[in-house]
DNA sequence: CATTTTAATCGTAAAATTACGATTAATCTT
DNA sequence: AAGATTAATCGTAATTTTACGATTAAAATG
């Protein structure tokens, strides 16, 4: 790899579509964000139990949704309450809505 | 990676999902599709011009389009017609607004 | 028929992704 | 205070992705 994406100057749309886009680029990112959506929040825990992958596994899918904005996570001790992120949820919808029109 | 995706149960609206954003997943990606849906069709060497990659990873990105279905070629010797695939495309659209609402 | 043009494919290298188990940090419970 | 619970992080390995230049195949042009 000789260049890098940072060398080349895409539309900040095109970055915020395709960023959205790899987050949303995994069954299992699919599948959380699907679980997340129908109830609104959960905690790791449930997503454990849903999915038939490693806790540290899911953790990172976590956090690249975290990463991406399409979730936050909330401090309830010992636990960790995720959310979607409806303020990006929004944006995504949009921008995936012009998109693909 | 001691497991596959393909050992997992996903729904198939997740798989597919997933399939189209990991092809969106890329901005070189977004671009290419941006300018094939403003014009509808393109050859090759419109999209080697436009972008500041070489021409093998530019065939390489296409690929990947066409798999995911997104697009299609139509040989027009020497050269190669690139169209968005218009029936995919709705099929991307309906899972992408039904998925952010 | 030789040359040029077009775009895929090959070979390769660097980096990123995906997965796991083990460990750790923080908090709750006894 | 000791142990249990929860979920992130670490270390690691296999795989995939992204990029390049070089080569190749197919067709057009001279």
């Amino acid at each position: 790899m000789k260049r890098t994406v940072k060398d080349i100057e895409y539309t900040q749309s095109s970055i915020d579509l395709a960023t959205f886009a790899k987050a949303l680029g995994h069954p299992t990112r699919v599948e959380i964000l699907k679980h997340l959506n129908k109830q609104s929040c959960c905690f790791t825990g449930d997503l454990v139990e849903l999915l038939p992958i490693a806790q540290s596994t899911i953790s990172q899918h976590l956090k690249e949704l975290k990463n991406a904005g399409l979730i936050q996570g909330e401090l309830k001790p010992p636990k960790i309450k995720y959310c979607i992120n409806r303020k990006n949820w929004k944006k995504a919808s949009l921008l995936f809505k012009d998109f693909l029109e």
